[in-house]
This record gives structure tokens, sequence and C-alpha cells, in this order.
DNA sequence: GTAGCCCTTCGAGCGCGCTCGAAGGCAACC
DNA sequence: GGTTGCCTTCGAGCGCGCTCGAAGGGCTAC
């Protein structure tokens, strides 16, 4: 994808990338990372993972020189902050998440209520997005554009029943 | 949904004001809507329609004293930027698309290229939301939830790239 | 030593997509 | 006539999430 230039969709590109990264860079034993490592294996720039720990959603250790030493543990947590991030969850959100992470078990029921939230978000977004697929495909095939040989419209399952046919 | 204040996601909110807007606010017979009107039943603000025509998305008639007359079309125009909106399409490339629609049949194979680029990058961003839900699913169950109707208690914390760590 | 390179901090800047406010027009109603 | 209220144009401003550049530190190789 990503045929022609003007149609490059930096969001996806990022995402591939970062699936790329789940599938490949899978997270090292208890090795431990630099902040160049942990860049190519997440698809998140070096500048965008200072950010992360600016902001606080990220606490990593230094080494003697004061480098950034990241553990399996960051890495783990970047991958889980950017699979929200793509979900459209606000950094803000993600912020008080953390917070409430580093806060204790008493914070869980906080912690739930909002992956509750943003679960019942994303089966929207799910039937939203295929609301829009078929949009596409109808427009499509008005262009003269079979649906496609391809049987399967994506690899996944179905989360949630198609959203009232069309 | 939409339980917590800070949890709010003012997109999935336009996004389900869009559904409504869909179902309730149906696409008037051939009569013409005014920019409240249009604003009401898209849900999509006055503001932003007539950014939208500033932009070159949409061109709208008007009325003697100057004020805009939305049609039909204009109607289900919105609804398809809406829905190319929603999928992350750039606003950029639906001027592009809206520019070759406006040229002529000769582009139709652009505009085919677009569509099958965009269809593809939502069929890429379905397979990411469904890992992301699994992610959160995961998530939940290690947070005590189960995830669909049976229950069983899970009072041991799942073996999760919890971000939780620490 | 010094070149090269990757790292550090800090703060500023940017692209996107709205969002808003000011200033005024036109029509209807009291 | 005056008030209300929705409409108009225009340009500026904003929130988000990065993204970048400057200035400098420390390690290794030559």
């Amino acid at each position: 994808m990503t045929a022609t230039a003007d149609l490059a969709t930096p969001l996806l590109d990022q995402a591939m990338a970062r699936l790329r990264a789940q599938e490949t860079g899978a997270p090292p034993p208890d090795a431990t990372l630099t902040i160049a490592e942990m860049a190519e294996r997440t698809g998140v720039s070096a500048h965008t993972l200072r950010y992360y720990e600016r902001i606080g959603l990220l606490e990593v250790a230094r080494d003697a020189s004061g480098h950034r030493v990241y553990t399996a543990t960051d890495f783990a947590r970047v991958l889980f902050l950017t699979r929200m991030r793509m979900t459209g969850m606000p950094i803000r959100d993600l912020k008080r998440y953390v917070a409430l992470a580093a806060a204790g078990e008493e914070t869980i029921p906080e912690r739930r209520a909002m992956l509750l939230a943003r679960r019942d978000a994303v089966k929207a977004q799910l039937t939203e997005l295929q609301f829009a697929l078929d949009t596409i495909e109808a427009k499509l095939t008005g262009y003269g554009c079979v649906p496609g040989p391809e049987f399967k419209p994506a690899p996944l399952r179905r989360a949630e029943p198609a959203p009232a046919g069309r």
C-alpha cells in the first residue's frame, strides 16, 4: 500500500511499523535496550520516546553516563501505549491511567472503568470503520471495481455484529 | 459509556452524533436545508460546514439573502466526507478527491485508486483496532473482569505486559 | 588529540482540523 | 422604530501530539 505518494497516511505507516515491531522485534528476554534500539523495535521515534518520558508516561532508568536504559517492561509498556494511542485514546487519559497504575492496587477499579470505557469506544469505532468500508466498497463498485477476488474482507474476526446492514 | 467525564472521547461523540444523524435525520427528499438544519442532521457544526466549504470540499448555493441552501446532494456529500474523515483520511486527500470528482469522468481512474488505497488503509485499521481490543480485554481479565457473560473468578493477575508494573 | 557518533536537556515550532469571536445584514415580530 | 435571532464573512486562535534544532557530554577508533 501507500501506492501513491499523496495518499500517504502517516498514521497507518506508523501503525504498520509497530505491527512489524511486535512481530520481529519481539520483547528481549531480560536484556536492556538503548533508546535507538527501542525506537527501531517499537516504531516509536527516539524523540517521541523522550517526549513520553517527559510527560510521565514512562519512567526510564539511566546508566552511568546518563543514557536511558530500557527494560523488557518498558518495551511492553510502550507497546501498550501505542496500542491505546492507536485507538484514539488521548494522551491525557493515558497519563491518568499510568498515574493510577503507579499509585497502587486501590486504583484498580478506576483503571478498570477506564479500560471498559475504552473497550466500548473501540467497539464503536470498529462498527463505524466497517460502515465506512462499506461506503468505500459501494463507491468502488460504482466506479467499475469488483469488490475483490479476495474472500475475507479482513483477517479479523468480527468483533461486533455488523451495523444494521448498510 | 462516557461514564467518566475525563474519559470523554470527542471523536467518538461526534461519531455517535453522525450515526444518529444517519438514522434519524434521514436525507430529505428534495427539500432544502439551512446550515443549522444541516448541522443538526449531520452532526457537523455550522462552523465546520462553513470551513469545509471555504476549503473547497463543498459548494453550496445561496438564497436571495445570501444564506446557504443545502440540498440532498450536499447532505449526502457531507455524510461521505465525515465517513472518510472517520477513517483518518486527511482533508488534503479529500480536497483532491472532490477536485477530481468536479473535473469529470476522465479522473475516475485516479479516484478509484484513492478509494482502493483508502480501503486498504481501513482494513489495516480494522485489524489494528481488533488487536488493541484484544489487548484491552486481556487486561480487563487481569483486573478481574470477565469479557463474556459467564463469570469466572480471576483473582490472579495474568502475565500481561502490565504497564502497571513497577 | 581529535573525529565521529550517539547520547543528553531544553524549549521552540509545526501541521492538522477545527473553533471562535467580531462586526454586520436581513427578516420578523412587538 | 427597536429588538431578537439566525445568518453572513473574515481572520485569528487553539489543543493535540509530536518534531526538531541547538548546544553540549562521553565513549571509542584512529
